[in-house]
DNA sequence: GTCTATAGTACGATAGAC
DNA sequence: GTCTATCGTACTATAGAC
């Protein structure tokens, strides 16, 4: 149970997280609405009352996934100024995101969006992508970070952090991967720090 | 046309080719057998004659791009012998394959395979991968590495190379993905190197 | 708003001629 | 080995009672 927005009818919500779960253990296409129906408790009649039809269930998903993440990384963005302090917590809170919800995380991560999606942008054009970006280039404005093309800095920082999540998904590391996340952050920021 | 091994019929090869063009420009289930047929100008019969079954077209797909994967890996490694050169080497023979034939790469990198091969060990276990990892275990054993944890050492460093290509693949960059070799290497290197 | 029952369709896979 | 024609099924989505 990740998504709690409690603007959403109760109906909706069990659909949603019910979604969630099955479109990441069995895949969107694999999962059909009786599946969806068995899982939620909720009958085909009320599914299609409260989604138009199945495309919009993603749409809804994506949607309130995103905006869960983008207020709370806001918080962290109003608790944290520096640009390694913006960095470490925004890591942080990825690491142990996919720890405890990795359904949540994969569905970001790692859906093929465009397959049932066809009209939503790149997850990486969506605001919560964007503002780790900023989060670099706060760094090369105030000099703390080499100047380089941000792109290159952005996919070599968080490129290493968000590596070694699809690796801990993927159940490749050995330890929980909130046990990484000291030496994830550090090591994947020394490659664009000045100084190390 | 990626898949040229002659150790296939030409049906074979026609269909395989087709399948990924299709799979990686709509997604292995809005591509129906129809699609294929039309594509690659075999005929249904003919399909389900080389290939028991869709999934079987997949699998073979999934093999042949291994194959071939590994096959160019390995003449890298017979010609470049030191850790950088080899992970040099590798990050450009990536970032190239995925300039000239962005469906292949996309299809090793970026696939659900999960969701319509369920049975097949996840990507990253794969050959390819491992060798990835050796890599960086070699630069470790030869000194001239940080010692770390070797995930978190090859996530850092071929981390960040792979997410310049997926961001190249979703067109999130300015100029082709070519042109951030020397940049995106020197970078990612950097994160574990001792000398820099 | 919620449900059951069902219509309509498109697909994967097969049969069987050449 | 290649083809066309078609079967059976499982799905999405709707109709209509409560």
């Amino acid at each position: 149970m990740y998504i709690v927005n409690n603007q959403l009818s109760s109906a909706k919500l069990k659909v949603l997280n019910s979604a969630l779960d099955l479109f990441m253990e069995k895949g969107y296409f694999n999962t059909s609405i009786p599946d969806l129906v068995k899982h939620s408790g909720v009958s085909t009649g009320s599914i299609y009352h409260a989604f138009k039809d199945k495309e919009a269930i993603a749409e809804a998903l994506m949607q309130a996934l995103l905006e869960q993440i983008e207020s709370e990384q806001t918080a962290i963005f109003n608790q944290y100024n520096s640009s390694w302090d913006r960095f470490y917590e925004l890591s942080r809170w990825m690491i142990e995101t996919a720890h405890k919800h990795p359904q949540a995380m994969q569905f970001i991560l790692n859906a093929r969006h465009k397959e049932f999606l066809p009209n939503l942008p790149p997850i990486c054009s969506s605001q919560p992508f964007l503002n780790l970006r900023d989060v670099i280039q706060q760094g090369m404005d105030e000099g703390e970070l080499i100047e380089m093309d941000l792109m290159v800095a952005a996919a070599s920082s968080f490129g290493g952090v968000m590596r070694l999540i699809q690796l801990g998904l993927d159940n490749m590391l050995e330890q929980p991967l909130p046990n990484y996340l000291e030496s994830i952050t550090k090591t994947s920021w020394r490659s664009i720090a000045k100084t190390i």
